[in-house]
DNA sequence: AGTAAAACATGATAAATATCATAATAAAGA
DNA sequence: TCTTTATTATGATATTTATCATGTTTTACT
C-alpha cells in the first residue's frame, strides 16, 4: 500500500511532532533509532521533505529538523506524494490505464469507495491531528 | 497495494475464467498478449498458482491451462495469498510490529475499517463472481 | 516407439527500491 | 576568521522484485 520510505517519513514527521520545536531542533542521528528506522535513510527522506517544506531544518551546531507551524498544519498525505508519487496511490488497483467510474476494472467497485476515502482522510487529516492522538494517548508509535 | 504479480495473476486468472474451459485450455503463449503482459512471466505466476490449484492445467499436445469448477469458486485473496503472502495485505500501515486496535498507530483508525472492509470483499468474491461481472458487461478488463 | 507440443523447474539478468558512504555547504561559537 | 556541527547533495552498494532464457518432463498423436 504504502512503500517502506512513506512510511518511514511519516513515522519521523510524527515523531518530530512530538519531540521537536523550533527552540529544541533534532539531529537525523537522534531520529532512526527512536522509530527503528536505519539512520542514513531517515536522514536522506528527511532532506527530501525539507527540500518540498513539509519539514523544517537549520543547518550547524544546534541545527536539526523540526516543524515549523505551517508544518504541522500539512496533511498527511503530502508526505505521501512527495515520496512516493500520488499517482502510486492513486491507481487502478490492476494497473489498467483508463479504469474509471464509466469503464471499471473487475475489482473497481470492490476497492474502489475504500481507496477515496482513504485518500480523503489522507487529505483532510493534519500532521497536527496525528500527534494529538498520539499525545492523548489514542494511538501508539514505537515499535 | 498490490504487486505487479499479482495484479497479473488476477488478470490471467480472470482471462481464463471468460475464454477457457476443459475442453479449450489456452497456451500461457496466449495469455500474456491480450492482458498485456511479458508471457514468460505470466507464464511462471501461472506454474506457481496451478502448484497452489488455483489453476488447472496439462501438458502436451493440446494442454494448457483453464479453471476447474472448483478453481472458479476460489475467493480472490487466494490468489493474492499465493503470490504475494497474505501478510503483506494484513500488516499494519506503518509496518508497527504490535499495531491492534488496542494499541494501535497513527494511521489504524484512519485506515483500519477499511483495510478490514477490503479483505473481506476479497475473501467472499470468488473468480466466479467476478467473472459474471466481466461478462454481464458491469466490468471490464482490456488495457 | 518416436516425435512434437505443451507445462514445469530452475537459474540468470534487469530494473526498481532501499540502504550506506562520502564530500560539499552553511551556521554557530570561540 | 577558524573550527566544529549539522544539513545537503551526490553517488555507490545491496536487496528485492520483475523479467528473460534454457533445459526437463509429461502427454498426445503418428
Amino acid at each position: 500500500m504504502l512503500s517502506s520510505s512513506s512510511k518511514y517519513a511519516i513515522k519521523a514527521v510524527l515523531y518530530l511532532a512530538l519531540h521537536a520545536s523550533e527552540s529544541n531542533k533534532i539531529r537525523a542521528k537522534n531520529i532512526g533509532g527512536p522509530i527503528n528506522v536505519p539512520q542514513a535513510y531517515i536522514a536522506k527522506l528527511l532532506q527530501e521533505l525539507s527540500r518540498h517544506n513539509l519539514v523544517s531544518s537549520t543547518k550547524g551546531p544546534h541545527g536539526g529538523f523540526y516543524l515549523s507551524d505551517e508544518n504541522m498544519e500539512q496533511p498527511v498525505i503530502n508526505i505521501i506524494d512527495v515520496i512516493d508519487g500520488k499517482k502510486k496511490i492513486e491507481s487502478c488497483m490492476l494497473s489498467l490505464e483508463d479504469c474509471n467510474e464509466g469503464k471499471p476494472c473487475p475489482l473497481h467497485k470492490l476497492v474502489g469507495p475504500m481507496r477515496s476515502k482513504f485518500i480523503k482522510s489522507m487529505s483532510e487529516k493534519t500532521i497536527h491531528d496525528l500527534s494529538m492522538d498520539l499525545k492523548d494517548k489514542k494511538s501508539f508509535l514505537p515499535l
